[in-house]
RNA sequence: GGGCCUAUAGCUCAGCUCGGUUAGAGCGCUUCCCUGAUAAGGAAGAGGUCGAUGGUUCAAGUCCAUCUAGGCCCA
């Protein structure tokens, strides 16, 4: 086909004409210019679910290689909230770009359904304020509505998922609570029992009395709260020994911050290496304290009589403060490394069953462990004083006490973070008690070389946070005493032999009994008694129930059931390539996860993680249902769009920091970049199907058309590579930044300088907007899946037989990298430069800019090379005749400045940079000198003739008058303001052709109806005007008739700033 | 007390990897321009001690140190 051929272009048709197929091929439908987000969503929501799009999607995908993402389960415990759009977000757009780049993304969903969050909103249905309550009502009816209470608040999840276009597949979920699913967790336990690390201790560990059992470590971090406590110094005065013979009434002044304890005084403890003194205080009482702290605390007449380490203090007997409980063989000074000076007296209270450190402090001299609190949280009610008060209730009772009896020093409240329950927010109490531990520290340096190999986004999370964790880390408690959980699998008979069960099979083969439909829950699993088959007496479960955080993270095998089925599916999917959830998981799934997999396969389950910062109100605050800033994830989708949402938490702002949300920022969204987008996709259509053009037709190849399409194609193909490169590096924020960058590139300048060509039909216009909308609509498809696919509906599925049947089943675009031209982008860089000076220019001037002038002058950097189709550009846009360069006109009557470009003198010069900079300011002919192409030299003191090149100036031109000028960085443009009889007819031509656009558009005319228009004019100029443009003015308005004259009866405009009188009819 | 993050215009945030002399964008405000896709677009103006101090350097929003404030996580 001949060149001239394939450049013809279809005659404009009459009126717009719009069927469905066109010679050469089947045409776009029409894309309103208004769009409806909410309606659009729904729209395709439906076609997702006729077309079955998302299962097309992962069969088509089938057998190619694997990118295994996976499923952080939600707690369905209550009502989803924005947060949970944030991290699922997230969840789909990695899935998504992977499978457009060629992979299989098997995304199964999940869901958490154990734990204490249940259990407490079933315990607050039934008005339950603790376990005594669920023991009355049956553990079996209890468990009974906490699985229900689990599969009510799925359907709110699924309704959230589904209306944010999360493509999970949410029907064949795995559920922790399922038995394949227990079964498998069983397993691993067994796994972790069996290299020895599973085992019963005695420890101190946090424990809600409300709820009534321990909590792990994790569970802590999200408890802490501040409170104010009561920091006391409390007298316990010494007896017996050479200080006391030599002090009389000497006492130990002692700190502590919970009072409450002090009830179970058995020792106290100091530093052996510190130093501590006999101190006299101004009433002469002799207190011992550390002796850095005498005077903070005992005034400054306190005055040090003698000073000793703390070594030297070792078994000094004091008298308890209370005497509430027995405690025998006590009350005597111990030796503690961990004490410190910094703060309190350096003398520190010890209970041993309340603390962890005191435990091993006082273990160490053989000091027993009393215990007066019971498993609800009250002093044993036999105690005088405190018996059946709550441990926290007794601090105040206590000092009162110490107050009468004048043992009480000092009294002052103390704020800090303490430790809360992090569901019922009961203040949590260190208490010693039998649980079960995953000695995770016996594995720390397997963990540590783990997370080495482990990619986090953001990385700082690697080794602070996380490493920082790691390397703490401490041993799992793993144990709860509680109902609703995965029911830990030990047997223990009366001599204590453990059998730990790893299967119902197995422990049917134990009990003797046909187990397979057995509920592994509690109480059914409790009933099970077992031979021991070490002594062959009977065996009972333990009663706890395990951390239901263990569940979460067995869910990489226990969601196939292995190793009792799904051994297939789960060796060719671990370990994961990709996880995410937000930064509160860093102890939690995120660790967990880690250290299942390292403790039962020894590796981490996951190769890539993406931690995102919280989501917060407009003001800064935490979003909470006390505050009331709580934004409902549905009806924020329902009214911006998911779209708006999505883009949102991908690209406004970092991910990895938490970010405001709010209307105004979503809002802003859909009028930047979704609309936007659509409106080319609309404008596109419109003039297409005008012109019954089809991506069918044959188009000139691209190097044969115009610089701007040239221009724009190369764009689109960057973007592809760069959007490429920020998503293989999870950054949706840059990608997202070069998508909108692109958008506004297409709109507001290739389809704003094009324009004309698409009134005209221009095939090469059309195919390169078409190329520019498929690439641009693919890359932004995982970010926006909603209207990308409503643009691949409209405009590319029916335009071509062989197009996927959705965005999402298309492939990534291909880039081809011969289209991408670096040159012509920087030169379209300093067009669009000169562009901005120009309008700046005319904004100064005062000229509006549909009046023509003569010339524009440029001066700038690489001008020369300039190609005269972008010197175009620049004339038609700045509405000027003629584009020159500067000195190539006016000559002599040019201003030249000269600066110093520091950067490269910088690298010459180094320390004399100043001075040459100086030089070169004083001597302004040197500028010309290097313009002309003349090494130019200046005499720097001190260092004498320096040559200068090109680069080391930044020359700016100016000329001296009559001219419009604006300038920046070097570059410089003029406007030549003087305007002729002729140009000022120009400029009215376009002024009447304004006005009667403006009458067409608010008539309601379609952009390709034809007119016909009369007129008349007072002004002899204005008559004159219209004769001489009749024909430019009639052709920019579609008018097929033009005539001067009026019918003084017609229903006629009078335009009064133009004097003109017109009639404007459509014609027939 | 420790770790990490943050601090840039009235507000929300880029820019910091790789230092360069007029520090940007959006929102809001004022004035104007353009518009036969646009809920758009453009120009100008007002609005900045780039948290503070010190250091490195010819040159620091950018690199280093210390500090302050806020946030998150932990003790």
């Amino acid at each position: 086909m001949s060149k001239q051929a394939r450049r013809s272009r279809q005659p404009a048709p009459d009126r717009l004409w719009s069927p469905n197929t066109v010679f050469g091929g089947p045409m776009y439908r029409p894309v309103p210019a208004h769009l409806d987000l909410r309606a659009m969503e729904h729209d395709i929501l439906d076609l997702w679910r006729t077309e079955d799009t998302f299962h097309q999607s992962l069969a088509q995908s089938e057998g190619r290689p694997l990118w295994v993402f996976l499923e952080g389960p939600p707690t369905a415990n209550g009502t989803p909230g924005t947060h949970h759009v944030e991290a699922r977000v997230f969840k789909d757009i990695f899935p998504r770009y992977r499978t457009m780049k060629g992979y299989h993304v098997p995304r199964k969903a999940g869901w958490d359904c154990h734990g204490l969050p249940v259990e407490l909103a079933v315990e607050k249905e039934l008005g339950f304020s603790g376990k005594k309550d669920i023991e009355a009502f049956g553990i079996e009816e209890f468990n009974a509505r906490c699985r229900e209470s689990v599969l009510r608040h799925v359907s709110e999840f699924d309704a959230m998922t589904h209306r944010m276009g999360f493509w999970v597949d949410t029907d064949d979920a795995y559920w922790t609570m399922n038995p394949e699913y227990i079964e498998s967790v069983w397993w691993s336990l067994k796994q972790i029992y069996q290299r020895g690390l599973l085992v019963q201790d005695h420890r101190v560990s946090p424990y809600c009395p409300r709820c009534g059992t321990g909590l792990s470590d994790h569970e802590l971090a999200q408890g802490y709260e501040d409170v104010v406590d009561p920091s006391v110094y409390v007298r316990f005065p010494v007896v017996g020994g050479r200080l006391a013979q030599t002090y009389p009434g000497l006492s130990l002044l002692v700190w502590t911050t919970t009072p409450w304890t002090l009830v179970s005084n058995t020792a106290v403890a100091v530093n052996p290496e510190a130093e501590y003194a006999v101190v006299r205080t101004a009433e002469d009482e002799y207190f011992i304290v550390a002796a850095g702290l005498s005077t903070l605390l005992l005034g400054d007449d306190a005055a040090i009589i003698e000073t000793f380490s703390g070594q030297d203090l070792e078994r000094t007997y004091y008298l308890p403060p209370f005497d509430l409980v027995e405690i025998p063989d006590a009350h005597f000074v111990i030796l503690a490394d961990y004490v410190t000076t910094d703060d309190g007296s350096g003398l520190v209270h010890q209970a041993p069953a309340f603390g962890a450190e005191d435990l091993i402090s006082c273990r160490a001299y053989g000091l027993p462990v009393i215990n007066p609190i019971l498993p609800d949280g009250t002093f044993e009610s036999a105690l005088t004083l405190v018996g059946g008060a709550f441990f926290k209730d007794a601090d105040k009772i206590l000092v009162d006490n110490l107050r009468d009896r004048g043992l009480l020093v000092r009294h002052v409240p103390y704020e800090h973070s303490y430790p809360h329950c992090w569901r019922c927010h009961t203040a949590l109490i260190y208490y010693a008690q039998p649980s079960w531990y995953i000695k995770t520290t016996s594995i720390k340096d397997e963990l540590l070389r783990q997370n080495e190999a482990t990619n986090w986004y953001p990385e700082t999370i690697k080794w602070g946070r996380y490493g920082d964790w790691l390397n703490n880390n401490v041993d799992w408690a793993l144990s709860r005493n509680r109902y609703w959980g995965t029911p830990l699998p030990i047997w223990r008979c009366p001599d204590d032999h453990l059998t730990v069960v790893g299967s119902l099979a197995e422990l049917g083969q134990l009990a003797g009994l046909d187990l397979n439909a057995l509920d592994p829950h509690r109480p059914f699993v409790d009933d099970v008694v077992i031979t021991c088959p070490e002594c062959q007496a009977l065996a009972h479960r333990v009663p706890e129930v395990i951390d239901c955080w263990y569940d979460s993270g067995a869910m990489p095998f226990a969601q196939w059931g292995y190793p009792h089925r799904g051994e297939e599916t789960f060796t060719s999917r671990y370990p994961a390539d990709y996880i995410c959830e937000a930064i509160d998981q860093t102890r939690g799934w995120f660790y967990t996860l880690m250290a299942i997999g390292t403790l039962v396969f020894d590796e981490s389950a996951y190769k890539n993680v993406v931690c995102l910062g919280h989501i917060l109100d407009e003001d800064g605050r935490k979003m909470s249902k006390h505050v009331g800033n709580v934004l409902e994830p549905i009806s924020l989708m329902d009214e911006h769009g998911a779209d708006a949402v999505r883009w949102f938490m991908l690209a406004s702002g970092s991910p990895w920091q938490s970010r405001r949300v709010g209307h105004a920022a979503i809002a802003e969204v859909v009028r930047k970049v979704l609309l936007t987008y659509w409106n080319t996709a609309s404008f596109q259509s419109l003039y297409a199907r005008s012109a019954q053009w089809s991506p069918q037709h044959e188009s000139p190849l691209p190097a044969e058309r115009s610089v701007l399409d040239r221009w724009v194609l190369s764009e689109a193909h960057r973007l592809v590579t760069e959007v490429d490169e920020a998503l293989e590096n999870f950054d949706t924020q840059k990608g997202g930044r070069l998508i909108s960058t692109f958008v506004d590139d297409l709109s507001n300048w290739y389809v704003r300088r094009s324009r004309r060509r698409f009134w005209d039909g221009d095939p090469a216009a059309l195919a390169t907007l078409d190329e520019a909308l498929r690439i641009v609509t693919a890359v932004m498809a995982p970010f926006t899946p909603f209207i990308t696919e409503q643009v691949w509906q409209l405009l590319v599925r029916p335009t071509r037989p062989q197009a996927p049947e959705s965005v999402h089943l298309s492939t990534w675009p291909t880039v081809d990298h011969a289209l991408i031209d670096n040159e012509l982008a920087q030169q379209m860089s300093l067009v669009r430069n000169v562009v901005e000076l120009g309008r700046a220019a005319r904004a100064s001037s005062g000229v509006r800019t549909r009046q023509p002038l003569s010339r524009a002058l440029v001066s700038g950097t690489d001008w020369a090379k300039m190609p005269p189709e972008l010197i175009g550009e620049v004339a038609a846009e700045l509405n000027v005749e003629q584009v020159r360069g500067l000195k190539d006109e006016v000559g002599d009557l040019v201003d030249i400045t000269v600066k110093a470009n520091f950067r490269s003198l910088g690298k010459r010069f180094g320390k004399s940079t100043p001075d040459v900079a100086a030089a070169i300011a004083a001597d302004a002919t040197i500028g010309s000198a290097v313009q002309a192409g003349e090494p130019a030299r200046v005499t720097v003191t001190g260092i004498g003739e320096v040559e200068l090149q090109a680069d080391d100036l930044i020359v700016t031109e100016t000329p001296r008058e009559g001219w419009a000028v604006a300038s920046s960085r070097g570059d410089t443009v003029a406007l030549d303001l003087h305007i002729t009889d002729e140009l000022r007819r120009a400029g009215l031509a376009r002024e009447v052709v304004r006005i009667l656009q403006e009458a067409r558009k608010v008539s309601g005319l379609d952009v390709s109806d034809r007119i016909m228009v009369r007129w008349e004019s007072g002004s002899e100029e204005l008559r004159h005007t219209m004769d001489e443009h009749a024909d430019v003015i009639a052709g920019e308005i579609l008018a097929v008739s033009f005539v001067k004259g009026l019918d003084p009866d017609a229903d006629v405009t009078y335009v009064e700033e133009l004097d003109l009188t017109y009639l404007l009819t459509q014609s027939q």
